[in-house]
DNA sequence: TCAAAAGTAGAACGGCTATTCGAGTCAATG
DNA sequence: CATTGACTCGAATAGCCGTTCTACTTTTGA
C-alpha cells in the first residue's frame, strides 16, 4: 500500500514517530524542520505534503501539530514464526506488528509466532506471540532464540530453554517427545549465536488467534 | 499520590485522556473550553494548572498542546486476582494496570491476575495475566468471569469454561483435579452472572511476573 | 541537451494558542 | 458581617503555527 520513500522523508517520518513516542504529541513544522535542519517552514509543508500523498500520515488542516500517523508506531514487528520440533527460518513478514505496551522498546524487541508444541510445557502454545528482547548473552534457564549460523550467516533459528553444562550448552525444549540439543563450547562460540530472550508471551482468544 | 479531584476537573481530565486516546494528540485549552461548555480561555488555563497543581498532567509552558498525562492512558485497570481451586474475591486494585494494545477498548475490558493452578491445561498459569471482555452472555467453549451472586449483590468468582448442557451450565476447570461445578438452570439464571469472557492471556517473563 | 520534476530557501500572512490581568460571583468560615 | 478561597468571565497580548508565494538550484528522464 505505502509507495517507498526517499531515504530523506523516511528519516523525516522516522523523527516524527519518535517525537510521538517519546512526547506523547505529534512534532510541530518548525520542531521538524530544526530536527531535520531544513531552515524553511515550507520546505517541510512541503515533505508532509509527500507523507501524506503516499499514504504515511493524515494532516488536519490549520491545526497546531495535525498530524497523525496511518499506523500508530506503538506496535513491534512481528518478524515470522518460529519451531518447533524442528529449526525452521526465521521469515520476515513486514508491516505485521503486534501491540504491547510502552514498556518494551521497540528498537530492541520483536515477536515472533510460536509454531508447534515444542514449549507447550512451558505453556507456551501453538500460535502463541513470544515477545523476545534482542540481547547477545542469556542466563541459565532464559528461553532464547538461538540462532545456528552457517558460514557466517544466520541459518536456522530454535526457540528453547538454554543451559550452559561443564563442556556444552543444552538447549531443551519443553516438550518430552523432543530430544534437547547438545553443543560443545567451541562449536557453540563458533556457528551459534543468541538472538534474544523471551520477555513475554501474548494469546489472543477467538477471531485471529489460534490456540483454542 | 494523586489527591481526589472534585466533579468538574474529574469530568475534564477524563476529556483529556479520550481526546488523546481518540486523536493521537493532546486538546489545545480551547477544545477543552468548547468540550467543558467553558467560555473562557483563562478559566480553562486554571483549572489545568489545578490538575497539575495535583499531579494528573504535566504542561510544557507555551507549547501547543502542552499537556502530558502522568499516567499513560492506555493501560486497562488491573481489578484484582482470580482462582483457582476455590472461587475467590475480586478485589480492586486501583492504579495498577497493564498495557494491552490500542484494539482493546479499555471502557469494556479489564484484566485479572490468576491465581493457581486451575487452568493449567488451557496452558493459563500462575501469575498470568487474563485480559477479559466485559459482556453478559457467551458462546459454549468460552472461558468466562462468572459470578455467584448472593442476595443481588456479587458474590465469589471463578475462571472457568462455559457449557450449556440439556438442563444446566457445566463450568469446567482445565485441571483434572478439579471437579467441574454443575448449577441447574433455574438456579443459573436466578444466582449467577456472566462478568465477560477471555480474549487474551498475557504473561511477563523475569523481574515483576512470575509464572517461571 | 533540454525541459520537467523534485527539492530548497526566505519571507510574509492570518489565524491559533497559552498565558496574564482585572473584575466579579458564590459558598463556606470565622 | 467580613474574609477567604474557589470558581468564572472577558479581554488583551505576545508569540507560535500552518500555509502560501516567489525565486532558485538540483536531479531526473526523454
Amino acid at each position: 500500500m505505502p509507495e517507498p520513500l526517499g531515504e530523506f522523508q523516511r528519516r523525516m517520518l522516522e523523527f516524527i514517530v519518535n517525537y510521538i513516542r517519546r512526547e506523547g504529541m505529534p512534532p510541530t513544522n518548525r520542531e521538524i524542520g530544526k530536527a531535520m535542519k531544513i531552515a524553511s517552514t515550507g520546505h517541510v509543508d512541503y515533505h508532509l505534503s509527500m507523507l501524506e500523498k503516499r499514504g504515511y500520515i493524515i494532516r488536519e488542516a490549520k491545526k497546531s501539530r495535525g498530524i497523525k500517523l496511518t499506523r500508530h508506531p506503538w506496535g513491534i514487528p512481528v518478524e515470522g514464526t518460529i519451531a518447533a520440533g524442528e529449526p525452521i527460518e526465521i521469515f520476515s513478514e513486514p508491516d505485521q506488528t503486534i501491540e504491547v505496551g510502552h514498556g518494551v522498546d521497540p528498537e530492541s524487541s520483536f515477536a515472533l509466532i510460536v509454531r508447534g508444541q515444542s514449549m507447550i510445557e512451558d505453556h507456551i502454545c501453538d500460535g502463541d506471540y513470544v515477545v523476545i528482547k534482542r540481547q547477545r548473552t542469556c542466563e541459565n534457564g532464559d528461553i532464547v532464540v538461538a540462532v545456528h549460523l552457517v558460514e557466517g550467516t544466520p541459518g536456522k533459528a530454535t526457540l528453547k530453554r538454554f543451559f550452559l553444562e561443564k563442556e556444552q550448552v543444552r538447549l531443551q525444549p519443553a516438550n518430552a517427545e523432543l530430544e534437547p540439543i547438545y553443543i560443545p563450547r567451541d562449536e557453540w562460540d563458533r556457528e551459534w549465536e543468541i538472538q534474544g530472550k523471551v520477555i513475554a508471551i501474548v494469546r489472543h482468544y477467538g477471531g485471529s488467534g489460534r490456540a483454542a
